[in-house]
DNA sequence: CTGAAAGCGCTAACAT
DNA sequence: ATGTTAGCGCTTTCAG
């Protein structure tokens, strides 16, 4: 095993003093005069001998990781994998690294999360939050700590958030429906009080109600395990033999719901016109194509790095905080249409 | 912001010495016959002012950061976001945090990448490389760390590695195909000297020419960018009218397939019969559902963490290397069944 | 222009 | 059983 090269050894091989290594390898050579022949010789030797600075005594010393923390709710939903490799190119080009962790939603472990790593001495935490974890978040922010939300935000922690516009995508997509004549919506969506579920239902329960429709809504326990929500599903389905149309919370219950349709051999939309939040291949694949609200994953990543890197880069920015709604995009297709029958 | 509170301020506080702070907080207590008091005493401070041990700190000083590097082609992809979601867990469990990065198989960027993570000093590695990448890699390896290889290997790189036998994969979708009664075969796959693609198109020549078919294989190259592979798709479908199936090599290729297939309004398996490697929610629910070649995603993860860690806590372990070879499940669906026409 | 030296927070020999 | 102390590799003030 070669033993690593320190900016001392270098150093030594080049009879200058550690210092000015450490100046030359960080682009302080300029500022503090010194040759150019020197500076040469020393990038040089660094080339050549292959040397690569500590990067943890560095951070040590300087007190920053050049890491970001990620955490999503599940790294293998489409929606959070996307943002998660977007943000990862933006975030490596400028030089920082990602952690990234699953939450599951599930508040103990988020904590625990977020301890290990404020350990690691991240810099910066994008956060697709849980329910119960403000305090957590609060006393983040309260350390000075950059936080950027998304997805999702926490009504009483004041720090910058990006999400979609949640209450007019269900709204427009329940409209949606209603225009093309169906009457019996319901809408199947996670159990949860966060606000991006909160407001999914709210337009949801909008558009219903300014139409004089009935409120039909079916909760489901928050679930990694498919089993776990088809279940629920299909006793839905099956007791509800009046419904004409579903709209789906979430693309992972969307999912699932085309999974107990097709066991149910059910079809959109004759059977059932579908719409589902969220977008992705399996929609627009499917046979027919389903209609589905798409939330701009690559705007939100943009938002959410460049807020990030605000922050980062002029701690004062992290005083006022901004609050970024971005539109979703209704793709309609043949699931929802009433014509197609 | 909160001052970052220090061993020696808890030491301070107590009015002990700041070793006997790290052995407790170590668990080296009994070890160092430490009083149960002074134990206690000390805990409970810990978790009042709620102290974090600055891991930076305790890296530079062991030598060890506790973090694995994870490097795959593209963390949206599906096969590669489920196994990044697996090894997560684990590694997790086991006290180690996970910092991932995509390569787009693109080896002037991974090779960057592995230098990054030199830099970060993270413990292990587990990486599925791009071609061109050996000797990055058996650099890392004679200096010691712990290197797991995982969805292909490099033929002339000892280290452990974890697949699946393509070979066989391939041959068995292919023979399953002739069965039906297809002979107009293709194999639509990345341009790839990687290990896994050439034994998966090695596994469907051997199947072609056992029967005396005709191979016919077409290559279209790696590209993020699903519009890049679609065109030659296209090109390639309509240039061979007489196709009556396809193999396609990859699920991203096969997914674009798909969508090629829709534009052109072909039906499998009437107009093409089809099975594509990798298995997920598209394939599961497309009308047809489409023949996949099924990884055991899961077995992959945990044969990978296992042999990583393993190599983590016994450094003579890294010498024997092992290579794990696990088996798919051809998971037969109507897009390949000539019965259903 | 360059060097000496302090110190980031922790661990672990080596005392006591 | 507990304390002293020397670094891990780096940045950065301060002195030449």
């Amino acid at each position: 095993m070669k033993k690593k090269l320190s900016i001392v050894d270098i150093a030594n091989a080049l009879n200058v003093s550690k210092t000015t290594i450490s100046f030359i390898l960080n682009g302080r050579a300029q500022e503090k005069r010194i040759s150019g022949d020197l500076v040469k010789k020393v990038m040089e030797y660094v080339a050549e001998v292959g040397y690569k600075a500590n990067s943890l005594a560095k951070s040590l010393r300087t007190g920053k990781s050049n890491t970001i923390g990620l955490m999503v709710e599940d790294i293998s939903n489409p929606f959070f994998a996307s943002i998660a490799r977007l943000i990862e190119d933006r975030a490596y080009k400028n030089g920082y690294k990602i952690i990234y962790c699953s939450t599951d939603n599930d508040t103990q472990k988020t904590r625990d999360l977020i301890s290990m790593f404020r350990e690691r001495h991240v810099d910066g935490y994008i956060i697709a939050p849980p329910e119960g974890i403000e305090e957590d978040i609060e006393s983040l922010i309260n350390d000075g700590m950059p936080v950027v939300l998304f997805d999702r935000h926490l009504p009483n922690v004041a720090t910058d958030f990006i999400e979609v516009d949640n209450l007019f995508s269900t709204y427009n997509a329940t409209r949606h429906l209603i225009d093309q004549g169906f009457r019996n919506i319901a809408l199947v969506t996670f159990a949860s009080q966060q606000t991006q579920m909160l407001d999914r239902v709210r337009g949801y329960q909008d558009a219903i109600t300014s139409k004089g429709l009935k409120a039909i809504i079916k909760e489901i326990a928050f679930h990694q395990d498919e089993e776990l929500i088809m279940n629920p599903l299909r006793d839905f389905m099956k007791g509800n033999p009046d419904l004409d149309a579903i709209l789906f919370g979430t693309n992972h219950i969307g999912t699932c719901g085309l999974k107990v349709m097709k066991e149910l051999d059910k079809k959109a939309p004759t059977d059932l016109a579908i719409i589902s939040f969220d977008d992705y291949d399996v929609f627009k694949l499917h046979s027919p194509p389903i209609t589905a609200i798409a939330q701009p994953v690559e705007e939100i990543a943009d938002y959410v790095i460049n807020v990030l890197l605000d922050k980062l880069n002029d701690r004062s920015a992290s005083l006022r905080s901004r609050s970024v709604i971005l539109r979703t995009d209704l793709k309609i297709r043949s699931s929802s249409l009433k014509s197609s029958v």
